[in-house]
DNA sequence: TGTCACCCCGCAGTTACCTCA
DNA sequence: ATTGAGGTAACTGCGGGGTGA
């Protein structure tokens, strides 16, 4: 199996909506899909006979592939695969979608992808996080896989690869949280001993320094004096590059000594 | 033009199986 | 040999978009 650093799971604190999960848009990629068959066909057709692992057959499948008669089919996506699932529709799906356990002998067959096909698939995502059929065709009958299972597999990742991004965002939020609770903590300390100057000399408030500028944070809604970060103290993911900030005057602060 | 049925697809949630410590 | 946890292939059900009648 492909390792967790092989997965391309390349995160960042990207704020693009349209590159929330860093993911390229087919129409941009699209030169670039011939370069996923660089590998030569015969290679990844071979491969499980070369592993001793045919991935799409169990022991039992390969000892009954002698009776077994819609394999060679299976590259159209559809025969082998007979969707037995009803949808809202009411009626059946004339698609690959579900093999169901009563088609396919009882078992749910659990089949674990070789090293290869995982990285071919993930050279693959890393292109298109979708496929349309055409290439999820040419994708699978390069894997020597059914469609059904490049489609699934699809779906997984995306699955992965958002998991991923929600566990950097919510770090992200942590932090955040924390850097405002500090910043919280020594406000509410400036306010005393503010108030306590206040108490002691009344008359200081005769002496302000001019208006000083802040900046509102939009991931935050927190103020903030300095130009460069958030209030929150973190490079905000949503709006780090351009800071269309609205400045906010506020009071003046007080001038110490 | 609006509506309906149908098809296809992606997603969230879940299940089942496999591997490994 | 057993077992529990983690990873992941596969399934299920739903909602949305597209299309033709």
């Amino acid at each position: 199996m492909v390792e967790k650093e092989d997965l391309g799971l390349s995160l960042s604190l990207s704020s693009s909506a349209n590159n929330w999960l860093n993911l390229t848009s087919p129409a941009q990629s699209q030169p670039q899909w011939n370069a996923l068959f660089s590998v030569p066909e015969n290679k990844f057709q071979e491969l499980p006979k070369l592993r001793g692992i045919d991935v799409n057959r169990t022991p039992m499948a390969t000892a009954l592939a002698a009776t077994e008669s819609c394999e060679s089919d299976e590259e159209a996506g559809a025969s082998c695969s007979p969707n037995s699932t009803l949808s809202k529709d009411g009626g059946s799906r004339k698609t690959e979608r579900g093999i169901s356990d009563e088609e396919d002998g009882g078992s749910r067959k659990k089949l674990r992808l070789s090293k290869d096909q995982a990285a071919v698939l993930e050279e693959s995502f890393k292109e298109h996080s979708t496929l349309n059929p055409k290439q999820k065709a040419a994708l699978a009958k390069k894997l020597n896989l059914k469609p059904r299972q490049v489609e699934v597999w699809f779906q997984n990742r995306r699955a992965r690869t958002k998991l991923k991004q929600t566990e950097v965002d919510c770090e992200f939020l942590k932090r955040c949280c924390e850097n405002l609770t500090e910043e919280n903590r020594r406000l509410q300390k400036e306010v005393q001993e503010l108030r306590a100057l206040k108490l002691l000399s009344p008359q200081v408030y005769m002496h302000m320094a001019p208006p000083t500028t802040l900046i509102l944070c939009p991931s935050c809604e927190r103020v903030s004096n300095n130009s460069t970060t958030s209030a929150c103290g973190v490079a905000s993911p949503s709006s780090a590059p351009n800071m269309p900030w609205a400045p906010i005057p506020i009071r003046p602060a007080i001038q110490r000594s």
